[in-house]
DNA sequence: CGGCTTGCCTACCAAGCGGTAGGCTACCAG
DNA sequence: CTGGTAGCCTACCGCTTGGTAGGCAAGCCG
């Protein structure tokens, strides 16, 4: 793919890809005109429908191309949590910082599953339960070895932790509600990202103090 | 509030509130309109427009009530979540069911959250966060008699709990996408609860084995 | 050259949107 | 009985929506 100067793709398509994208994470599927992205891109109402033949079909191709960007990030994460506490909290951290590069992928996939639990549903179905087992595998072996706390139900525990990042990335816009002068600094969410890391693995690992 | 035979309430104006929680909670503010409020609630249009005279209205109504909702069952958890770990589980799981009593409730939490991040976080603020510190200062004490681990930072802990008991409830209909053969039961979102429990409390708690 | 395809455009459409005007009925107070 | 108000209605408004028709310039290919 092309790129111009500001770091934008050249190809029309994809630049509206990254708009539609954008917009609807901050405003919702409903609340996005296709206007509203092809003013965003620069182009006219029906030069986007010869891309996109319908809004519809726009929004398939803005969670196809989500899910393909899932699907590049999840290996390197797998390979990443494979060996002890630090490595773990590294892969989190990964998740995290994949999802904050755009926080609109987060709120998209929060507003996918609200919106349309059922084809949602089938999406994480297809692209993403396929792997769940190596991580679940790997916390049973865990469990057997006495590093993993026997208590820990893996597949619930792994959507938990999955759904804690998510959703922690995703209401970012209102994390400084509660934290209510200490706000400054470069990364507010940071406080929060560490408690979070801390949560998961309090609850995944035995004590080793 | 008089009620019919059928549960639900007699007066015009709270059958509205009622069916618009349900329907923006379950299609956002924008996927709703208010025709379609009217048709569940069996009026027309300007009978509705008659009780809120705008959309926007109808919209600060629904939140009100939920804030509303909300300003009776703290206390309750508040109390409940005073002493030890088993009473802690009990607290989580009333503030379950509270949601779940409407999971619209949940989802209409985070629709807000992320459509209107400033608004939300100034209700927040006003409502919720005063709330706040009785809790972290609970969280301090255990820190400081040994019952809670040192390095929670409450803050952060108590936010993470929240967030996730309702994300946990928004995103229920997506959750049989992973467990994909035992979702038969009456509550196949139990495990899920269960283990969500167990890490808040893992994660709080010394290990007292 | 001539024809075809690609990519973007102007102009337009029916349908649905939030909201208003104004009328009708039932009730309640003077 | 009379005037006012509450509650709901039919009819309508301007505007935006997703989507279509069709034209026009540029480039590719025989």
């Amino acid at each position: 793919m092309a790129y111009d100067d500001s770091g934008r793709p050249v190809d029309v398509r994809a630049r509206i890809l990254v708009e539609a994208t954008r917009l609807f994470g901050e405003q919702g599927y409903e609340g996005t005109s296709i206007q509203q992205v092809a003013d965003a891109v620069g182009v006219r109402k029906p030069s986007l429908l010869y891309h996109f033949t319908s809004k519809l079909e726009l929004h398939a191709a803005v969670i196809d191309q989500l899910l393909a960007h899932w699907k590049d990030v999840i290996p390197s994460l797998l390979a990443a949590s494979r060996s002890g506490h630090d490595r773990y909290s590294a892969a989190i951290m990964a998740l995290v910082e994949f999802l904050q590069e755009d926080p609109n992928r987060a709120k998209l996939a929060v507003r996918e599953l609200m919106d349309r639990p059922v084809e949602a549903r089938d999406r994480i179905a297809e692209h993403i339960s396929p792997w769940l087992p190596i991580v679940t595998d790997y916390i049973r072996m865990g469990q057997s070895t006495g590093v993993v706390k026997k208590e820990v139900d893996p597949e619930s525990y792994v959507i938990h932790v999955i759904l804690m990042v998510v959703g922690t990335v995703a209401m970012s816009g209102v994390s400084s509600a509660f934290s209510e002068s200490q706000d400054d600094g470069p990364d507010p969410l940071k406080p929060m990202i560490d408690e979070m890391v801390r949560i998961a693995r309090d609850a995944l690992f035995v004590e080793t103090e």
